[in-house]
DNA sequence: TGTTGATATGTTATACTATAACGATTAGCA
DNA sequence: TGCTAATCGTTATAGTATAACATATCAACA
């Protein structure tokens, strides 16, 4: 699981973004300039970012500063798989798994404010089964965890 | 688990007001009238009320209309566990399990916009396992799953 | 080549969600 | 009674997200 081990980012990075580029060349999708520097920006932090934060620095970098700008840019990355929402948070994340199709969870550190991606298995547990039994017909299931990172653990 | 069948709201509406009325004066805590109209009517429905949709009602009934009261009586209710707050609609719903202490997962249908609670392991499934490797603390887990209810499925 | 249709962008405006701040009031209790 | 904490009334503002419409780009194909 990435999420607080340190380790090279620049390269974490660049491989992402290559492989995002594969993927949407394969696929048929537009990774616009908008597109592609919102997920270089995601990636080069270990954290969640909010849409307004986002659009600060992409008006840095020239392109325009109307929310629709960011908005549409996370929406694409969000619908195909490079990032994700954390409702919890009002922002956004990349992808750790991209490529794989999966159901995020999330841990979330409240005191630095880090972001782990993991794997659950909530559809598939007691929750699956409740669901089962209702009838209901379950097609996403986000877990979002809050708690302390192992790096706040040993600060305080 | 509540969400899904039909059964009788006056009852069980009064019941849990009662049951809240009760837990509050064991506990010190005062039920006021903003804040028991407020659970009254998110009892009333089984499905998540925006703070807003809720302060339109309670201003039908004479309460002030500013956004605060609503906000207030909503974090009156979620922190003493009256009620649970949905993440992913902004949202607020009465909590199902009043009383025990739970972390709360839901089934929310995308068609009606129905809610159940129930009751989940997630932190103590896979995700708990990577949260223990990795040294992160959980606290709290919510799971949102967002899938189609009986009832829709049944008609379309 | 020129048309067409789908996709993406620029831009303005607005809707929706939530909280800060401060003074007035009330409840519970020493 | 008088103190203290909790609650409420109110104004203002912050933060998050989308509607709507005009323009532009580009690939497919007659």
């Amino acid at each position: 699981m990435i999420g607080f081990e340190h380790h090279n980012h620049a390269d974490c990075i660049s491989t992402s973004v290559e492989a995002a580029d594969n993927y949407c060349r394969t696929a048929g999708l537009q990774l616009t300039p908008a597109r592609r520097r919102v997920l270089e920006i995601l990636l080069g932090e270990h954290r969640a970012l909010g849409a307004y934060d986002i659009l600060e620095i992409l008006a840095k970098n020239g392109f325009a500063a109307q929310p629709p700008v960011a908005y549409r840019a996370l929406d694409f990355l969000v619908k195909h798989g490079f990032a994700h929402r954390i409702e919890r948070l009002n922002a956004f994340v990349a992808c750790a798994h991209p490529g794989i199709e999966h159901d995020p969870s999330f841990l979330l550190c409240r005191i630095c404010d880090a972001v782990a991606e993991a794997q659950s298995d909530a559809a598939s547990g007691r929750l699956g089964k409740v669901a089962e039994t209702t009838g209901f017909k379950i097609e996403r299931a986000v877990v979002e965890a809050v708690g302390v990172c192992p790096n706040c653990r040993g600060e305080t």
